[in-house]
DNA sequence: GCCCCCTTC
């Protein structure tokens, strides 16, 4: 390959684009591409990043770090890492890219190996949990977050790296502030070393202010990019509705009655409202005799089998409505796709520090979040996005979500901090600091767990066990204490289990779903939801790990397959690793019990003669979830469960039966007798 | 009587 050396040209300032429509998302195997039929190289002349190539190798020889704000369809997640190639950059080190999602990490990498001619874990590499294609002749590699962040852990300067790209900075994910504070700390130290972020418009400054500290000089440059997207025209109700489901519905139907074909996409805000909208929906097809509407639901929850649905393409004259979660707005992207519904709200998930909880609240969208919903219309051609509220009510949305590092439980993150040396978790320098009690609820849960100690150093081996091990502080110190209990095996199931998205198929129709809450009674009993799931995977590998088996027991495959490599991952890593001694306890579920005891003891709940339970530490009533086991099981006097969340209620989820003198046994001192109640 | 979406040696 011969070195390109470009004649460089200075950024044009005056060519930034003042557009707020959607940045680029290249995320899954579904993108539509306008000029399939071109050659590759062809194509990549042609996408619209193609004329910032020598601004961009100006930039990066420049400054150490570079804001790259591209719209969709401009080409950057594909294109940078290959021009930076092209011009010799791998010499210094790995180019690295990051990514939120594995599917984009995946999709991309092999993208850009067959642009090159080459085939994946050549030149061009990818590195996701489970799946690596790295060779040494690997110079471009793309990951996700989570695994840089692993890296920095051996690696805390990150030496291997000449240029680390942080594609879709905007999200601003928890592990992407994470990455975010980390490298900033990491470009103090490292003049070599450069970054470049690439983020949608409104994000830009943000990230050059955070990029800047007194005395760096000018660190940072940004540099915007049009996309090529098709325009996007929104209207929006003359009137506020009362009911946006049946508006929904009615939008729906006024359309497929009046505007050209061309397929729909509904955003909703979680399954219910899917599920209430598709019966409205087909109501009125049966009832009007209509054949050319094909609609279709679309959440995370649901088979593999029945997602797949959305994708195909509808036969000729049939118009495909998609009613949709956020799965929709990032995830995945559904091809055909020309009028958007934007019902305004969407679901997020807040941490409360005084009851340790989440809550999941409806909230109005942000104005990121409803432009990024209405960009989903332009990709095929010309789109209409009708927003089910009033342009006022549009004006008045806040420019986006706060990021999740201000909405979220935050031991994980204190932990990563720690182990890499960073004792005052308080003065980090976060994108967006956390709040206080936020960190500090943190604190003590770690401190519970005797994870830090009263100085907040990690301790030896707990703490650093703990800050090591890829999943929840509560999960790792179980872990830990199940090498002592001789119960690790079943215990690493349970862990197994509980890392992926849920393995409980959530079917579209109601008496699907009857069935399947049928099923699963199989594998309940009576000690809660943490044996459960240890005997759905016991069943599982029993049956021979098929797609027959979970399909008959309204399971998930794919979760069920990702729980069992996590389980193999977590044997070597355990006793290979960490020396914990890999031991059944053949059957044994009061040891199981206990065990589980032993790391959520801070979460436990008592039946109080009233009747209902309450959170043993604050006196907050809680209830239990209906999806768990013990739900319609009589009460045990004492539970602890995995997580609380608070809805229409404070639900206990994940609730595991067990003994009062089990708490003082196993953490003397967290509970002192007074503490426990009779 | 019910949970948006991601991710980690």
């Amino acid at each position: 390959m011969a070195t390109f050396k470009p004649k460089f040209l200075k950024p044009d300032t005056d060519d930034a684009i003042e557009d707020n429509r959607t940045s680029e998302q290249q995320d899954s195997a579904f993108v539509f591409n306008a000029n399939h039929n071109l050659g590759l190289i062809e194509q990549r002349e042609r996408l619209p990043i193609r004329k910032y190539k020598d601004q961009i190798l100006y930039c990066l020889e420049n400054y150490q770090v570079v804001i790259l704000v591209g719209e969709t369809g401009s080409g950057k997640s594909t294109q940078v890492p290959q021009y930076l190639y092209e011009y010799g950059w791998h010499t210094k080190g790995f180019i690295g890219i990051t990514e939120p999602r594995r599917v984009s990490t995946i999709t991309l990498a092999n993208r850009v190996a067959q642009e090159r001619g080459e085939l994946v874990g050549d030149t061009v590499g990818y590195v996701v949990r489970f799946q690596e294609r790295i060779t040494p002749e690997t110079k471009i590699k793309f990951m996700t977050e989570g695994i840089l962040l692993r890296e920095l852990l051996a690696d805390p300067l990150l030496t291997q790296y000449g240029v680390i790209i942080v594609d879709e900075a905007h999200e601003r994910n928890m592990l992407t502030d994470m990455v975010l504070g980390l490298l900033k700390k990491i470009l103090r130290k490292r003049s070599n070393l450069k970054i470049i972020i690439s983020s949608a418009t409104i994000d830009a400054s943000f990230f050059s202010e955070f990029f800047s500290w007194p005395g760096s000089g000018e660190v940072s440059v940004k540099l915007s990019i049009e996309g090529r997207m098709h325009a996007v025209t929104n209207f929006y109700l003359n009137e506020p509705c009362a009911d946006y489901v049946k508006e929904t519905v009615e939008t729906v139907w006024k359309l497929h009655q009046k505007e050209p074909p061309g397929d729909i996409l509904a955003f909703l805000t979680g399954q219910d409202e899917v599920l209430e909208a598709l019966d409205l929906l087909r109501e009125y097809v049966r009832s009007s005799e209509v054949e050319n509407l094909k609609v279709l639901p679309m959440y995370g929850s649901m088979s593999s089998t029945d997602q797949l649905a959305v994708f195909f393409t509808p036969p000729k004259g049939v118009r495909k409505v998609v009613l949709a979660t956020n799965i929709a707005e990032t995830s995945i992207t559904i091809p055909g796709i020309v009028y958007v519904i934007d019902c305004g709200f969407v679901k997020v998930k807040w941490y409360n520090p005084r009851t340790c909880s989440d809550s999941l609240v409806v909230v109005p969208v942000s104005k990121a979040s409803a432009v990024q919903r209405a960009g989903r219309a332009g990709r095929v051609r010309p789109g209409k996005v009708y927003h089910l509220y009033t342009k006022a009510d549009y004006d008045s949305l806040v420019p986006r979500q706060p990021p999740e590092m201000r909405r979220s439980e935050m031991s994980g993150a204190v932990l990563q901090l720690k182990a890499l040396g960073i004792g005052n978790i308080l003065r980090f320098d976060f994108p967006s600091p956390p709040p206080a009690q936020n960190l500090l609820s943190a604190l003590e849960t770690l401190f519970a767990l005797d994870g830090i100690d009263e100085q907040g150093n990690l301790t030896k081996p707990v703490g650093y066990l703990l800050a090591e091990l890829p999943f929840g502080a509560m999960l790792s110190k179980m872990l830990y204490v199940s090498g002592k209990m001789g119960c690790s095996e079943e215990i690493i199931t349970i862990i197994a289990m509980l890392q992926v998205q849920s393995v409980f198929s959530r079917p579209v129709s109601a008496v699907a779903q009857q069935s399947g809450r049928i099923a699963h009674r199989n594998f309940e009993v009576a000690e809660g939801d943490f044996i459960t799931l240890l005997n759905i995977y016991t069943a599982f590998v029993e049956e021979g790990r098929t797609k027959e088996f979970c399909g008959q027991y309204y399971l998930i495959y794919r979760n069920l397959k990702r729980a069992y490599e996590l389980r193999e991952q977590l044997i070597t890593l355990a006793s290979k690793k960490y020396g914990i001694p890999i031991f059944s306890c053949n059957g044994d579920v009061k040891t199981i019990c206990k065990c589980i005891t032993a790391g959520f003891f801070t979460q436990v709940a008592y039946l109080h003669h009233s009747g209902v339970y309450r959170q043993i530490s604050s006196g907050t009533e809680l209830a239990i979830h209906p999806e768990s086991t013990l739900y319609t099981l009589p009460q045990a006097q004492y539970v602890v469960y995995g997580e609380l969340l608070q809805t229409t209620k404070l639900f206990m989820n994940h609730v595991t039966v067990i003994q009062r003198e089990w708490l003082t046994e196993l953490a003397p001192h967290y509970y002192q007798q007074t503490t426990v109640r009779e």
